[in-house]
RNA sequence: GGAGCGGUGGCUGAGUGGUCGAAAGCACCGGUUUGCUAAAUCGGCGUACGGGUCAAACUGUACCGCAGGUUCGAAUCCUGUCCGCUCCGCCA
């Protein structure tokens, strides 16, 4: 959520920023409401005023007919108050459903359009494999190697549920390992973190668990909600928290099991392992100060790309065009992977992106830094990327390493974990 | 799931409906002093938003989990809610 005060003093360019992502906000109307709702403020605050100062002189009062006066003096304020007050809240109200819609900004060099504007920034060291035979998708090399059992899911949890089996297992745990490893090595804290947060967690991250087109499992009768990815819960770990300037940037990754609903995606390309209810990932989240998040952010694509270099994985990056980032994104990377099993012929498919947030997330949390012996805080900047999602990573895998003989070769980085060098 | 207790400043922790923005201690910052990785002592020390100033000083409002209510006046009373703790039950 941008700062109202920012708003009113740049609604242009927000206007600007807003129609460079497609997105239609009423942002002169919060210029002329917050007026207004100052106004009202001032209004109630004086009249709130006059009425302490009313009420404290009533103890003082000896007699009984001044301090009934006072009484009545100070209830009349207190009533002038409210209304005053009620006025400038439902003000306030209008301004905050703005508000609320406004994307954060975007970062300059982001391309301008829809998903297809996107920029393609480059390619891993693997290549795209040339097969001399017709490559089979990953449920079809599931079922050869009994990887996986959709029905049984189905049965058990419904349609998008999933049982892994045998060596997929190994390597949805291999992955995993791989990544937390990894990281670890380079400075980030590794955290489990719990499956599920309150509802005003969430929309600190910037999503909307009740809202009519929700992705997100929420527990009826509670403030409980299923994560949709472990940004939530690692954003959330500081919520309300002032950290001391040295701290930063302060590094986590955390391991989660996500669901999401994928509401209004039936019909939608979604056979097997790509599009489901639960899987498991393994999550980068940062906390920077304004002037790291930049360099914070190129890392993060760094890491994603060195992952999916060692896993032999060919891939390409992707600056995400303004019209398909989400609303707390400042700018966005993607990196798809080549899935020789999708559509005719293959296709590009994401497996990690990362973002950096800036002050969106951690204004709607409070997540503040402060500089030692100086005064006052500022607001911390967020990032997050997936390190691995398991199961879209093991379609790459499983599809990109497939021989023709039928066998699978296990990338020589997960080899230790998953115990074998060849599945089949 | 049942019962009880509790949420106060960076932390610990007082607080009778009226000068409480809130005692005290710790931590922290500054001064003094004795002088050896420290002790003693004095002073300062919340946040947000607004006014004010070159900048300060100064000043207004709000904030004692959150949201309502009662009242001239609420940290204090009432209701709801969220969260936490303890005990019991159940359980990997």
């Amino acid at each position: 959520m941008l700062d109202r005060k920012y708003i009113v003093q740049n609604a242009p360019s927000i206007m600007e920023n807003c129609a460079r992502r497609g997105v239609s906000c009423d942002v002169t109307k919060i210029v002329t409401l917050e007026s207004q709702r100052l106004e009202k403020l001032r209004l109630a605050e004086d009249l709130n005023r006059q009425a302490n100062e009313t009420s404290k002189q009533i103890p003082k009062a000896a007699d009984n007919e001044t301090r009934q006066k006072l009484v009545e003096l100070g209830r009349s304020l207190r009533e002038q108050k409210e209304t005053a007050q009620r006025e400038h809240d439902e003000l306030d109200q209008s301004i905050t459903e703005i508000q609320i819609e406004i994307p954060n900004l975007t970062h300059p060099d982001v391309p301008e359009g829809g998903e297809a504007d996107a920029k393609e920034l480059y390619f891993g060291k693997t290549p795209k494999p040339k097969f001399e035979f017709a490559p089979l998708d990953h449920v079809a090399l599931g079922e050869r190697h009994d990887l996986f059992d959709f029905e049984a899911g189905a049965r058990v949890s419904g349609a998008g549920f999933y049982f892994l089996k045998n060596e997929a297992v190994r390597l949805d745990l291999a992955l995993q390992q791989f990544a937390i490893s990894l990281l670890s090595d380079r400075g980030f804290t590794p955290v489990t973190t719990p499956d599920m947060a309150l509802t005003h967690i969430l929309r600190g991250i910037g999503f909307n668990p009740r809202g009519p087109e929700t992705q997100i499992y929420s527990i009826e009768d509670t403030e409980l909600n299923l994560v949709g990815t472990a940004e939530i819960t690692l954003g959330g770990m500081l919520a309300g928290q002032t950290i001391e300037a040295e701290k930063l940037p302060l590094k986590l990754c955390g391991l989660s099991h996500c669901f999401r609903t994928e509401a209004g995606a039936a019909g939608r390309a979604s056979k097997g392992l790509y599009r489901v209810h639960q899987f498991t990932k393994v999550e980068m989240f940062a906390f920077t100060t304004p002037e790291q998040s930049d360099a914070m952010h190129e890392t993060m694509r760094e890491l994603e790309c060195e992952i999916f270099d060692a896993l032999e994985v060919p891939y390409r990056v992707i600056d995400t065009a303004s019209g398909d980032l989400g609303g707390p994104a400042y700018r966005k990377f993607d990196l798809e992977a080549w899935m020789p099993g999708r559509g005719t012929g293959g296709e590009w498919g994401e497996v990690t992106s990362t973002s950096n947030c800036t002050d969106y997330q951690s204004r709607r949390l409070n997540v503040r830094y402060k500089q030692t012996g100086q005064k006052g805080t500022e607001f911390v900047h967020t990032l997050n990327g997936t390190a691995v999602a398991t199961g879209r990573a093991m379609i790459a895998i499983l599809e990109n390493h497939q021989m023709e003989d039928g066998t699978i070769n296990v990338p020589k980085v997960l080899q230790p974990w998953v115990g074998k060098s060849t599945i089949g």
